[in-house]
DNA sequence: CCTACCGATCGGTAGG
DNA sequence: CCTACCGATCGGTAGG
């Protein structure tokens, strides 16, 4: 409530504030708080601004939210993609599905939070959409498990319960993962192929 | 919105709502839509009431939040301790803590979302209380596999991240469980165990 | 258990 | 970029 608090804008002068400044305040109050316990007024005066003044770089509130859920779930789904055109070894392609997967979750923690908590909140069709690229990517996970199993690269009983796991033990590194702890985000996600690699029993 | 929907309440006559038939209303809809998300509008329409009639069933929403997340927290915190006086073997201790904690997020989906979405949502001192029950979860599980590293009965680099990973994967589980699914709560449970075990490497 | 009502806050618009 | 303002809804209370 201080009001010496968030002296943020550039040096004094030059306000002009942009959608995407607008943006990465709604991403970092969504992440602490939730889409439904922020309001505009909280977005706006992390940007020393009044409520209506966020209308001149954004269209809604919904429009905010689905932003960060869209473009977060298209990049995750890009990466998958890239990852499976490396290799055609599925003990590769589980360890490089499995390492940008959690790089992506501790490298963009609060992109993850927001899409973990209030894609629920989407307006029809995009959660639909939402949805439907999140089955793609599980069912394209888990294909990797399944071809391994099949090859007789990996020992595993069930894909789908591991394949489950796998991902969301990668998710949850959002909630934990802090810049500058004791581990990076590369050893992190090196940490968790591995861990991937060993629960679905990969020949070693 | 349609009147013949939701003829809940016991044959025709006798409503008479306990503070337990709002709880469980306020635990549904609160693990559907979160606590920001739902109104006491919705709850009492779910029980066919008008809102201030709630308050003879309840203090306040915050208090059905706290009631509901903090009986989980204890619940999942007594349910460990009973695990440990069960055996003093690592191994067993993992498996034991794993299953019980996989089959309390399979039971008791709606409570294990609530705690997950909304704990950071309850007023202090009860945040603090919350998250220092958590903080306890999580030392004491990854002690187990610290115990098991020392004893030699695991082969694991980083115990906290396979205590991260083991507790994650269990949580998810409330995500996508359901009744009637392919595999039931004791299934996914062993399942789980068996996952964590591989995951720390104990040999086999 | 209800109706009637409270102040506060919500997302959003008008108009400059 | 602001002030002024909109209708709607929020959690909760009064009073019966």
């Amino acid at each position: 409530m201080s009001e010496e608090a968030h002296q943020d804008r550039r040096t004094v002068a030059g306000p002009s504030i942009t959608p995407g400044d607008v943006r990465e305040a709604a991403l970092t109050l969504f992440a602490e708080r939730g889409y439904h316990g922020t309001s505009l007024k909280q977005v706006a005066a992390a940007l020393r601004l009044r409520t209506p003044s966020l209308y001149n770089h954004m269209s809604s509130k919904s429009a905010l939210l689905a932003d960060i859920v869209m473009d977060t779930l298209h990049e995750v789904r890009s990466e998958f993609d890239e990852v499976l055109t490396t290799t055609t070894d599925p003990v590769e392609q589980l360890r490089r599905a499995t390492f940008v997967y959690a790089l992506h979750h501790a490298e963009h923690r609060r992109e993850a939070l927001v899409v973990n908590q209030d894609t629920q909140h989407l307006p029809e069709p995009l959660l639909g959409s939402a949805q439907e690229i999140r089955r793609g990517h599980e069912r394209r996970f888990r294909q990797i498990i399944t071809d391994g199993k099949t090859a007789g690269a990996f020992d595993v009983e069930s894909p789908k319960l591991a394949s489950f796991a796998i991902r969301e033990m990668c998710v949850s590194v959002a909630r934990w993962f802090r810049d500058g702890g004791p581990y990076s985000a590369e050893q992190v996600a090196d940490h968790y192929a591995d861990q991937a690699l060993r629960l679905v029993g990969a020949h070693h």
